[in-house]
DNA sequence: AGATTGATCCAT
DNA sequence: TGGATCAATCTG
């Protein structure tokens, strides 16, 4: 038992262990919640993607199990944090069950009012890089994702395709982008 | 549009 | 071991 305040209900393993869209839509408005030796910092989430399964091109998984996409073969509610182009870090969840691959990208949160648009920049503003890799995200310790109560109507979030894939064929097509309406 | 940066992955 | 690639961002 933790006595450390908590302003909403930590998602526990359930709520990752379904299916990836639907975990993907119901994080909108869910606030991601980073804390450290330097306080606490939290960003409501504004934008999401999908990655799903062994067939989609665009997903790290799709090259097969490898070091780098182990996590995303492991247990729901697990990070998956990696570099990208040798400067940035981007932030998943991991969703669905163990040894099928699957994570949800965080690609936008609203954080004091203001916008943190893009995966990259949601990292450095929560200070998030690899060692939050393979971080229990259930555990409500050092990285977690909070419940304050928000009801997202479903016709608030818009529907795109994904961000940086285009290489992926037809899985580029999929409007697997999930963003809350009220941010063009 | 072009530069940046380093981890990763696969082909030599 | 080498090199192409990359779920991005910043500056012009």
């Amino acid at each position: 038992m933790s006595f450390s305040y908590h302003a909403g209900m930590i998602l526990s393993a359930s709520f990752y262990a379904r299916p990836t869209l639907q975990v993907a839509r119901s994080l909108i408005g869910k606030y991601l919640v980073r804390e450290t030796s330097a306080g606490r910092q939290a960003g409501r989430i504004i934008e999401v993607e999908a990655y799903k399964g062994f067939q989609d091109r665009a997903s790290h998984a799709s090259r097969g199990r490898t070091k780098r996409t182990e996590v995303m073969f492991g247990p729901p509610g697990l990070a998956y944090v990696y570099m990208i182009y040798g400067l940035y870090h981007c932030l998943n969840v991991v969703t669905e069950r163990a040894e099928f691959p699957a994570a949800v990208l965080i690609r936008a949160v609203e954080q004091d009012g203001s916008l943190i648009d893009g995966p990259g920049r949601v990292c450095r503003a929560l200070t998030i890089d690899r060692t939050l890799n393979q971080q229990d995200l259930t555990r409500g310790t050092a990285l977690w994702i909070e419940d304050r109560g928000e009801r997202v109507r479903r016709t608030a979030i818009r529907t795109f395709p994904r961000i940086g894939v285009d290489y992926a064929g037809t899985w580029a097509a999929k409007s697997w982008r999930f963003r809350l309406g009220d941010f063009p």
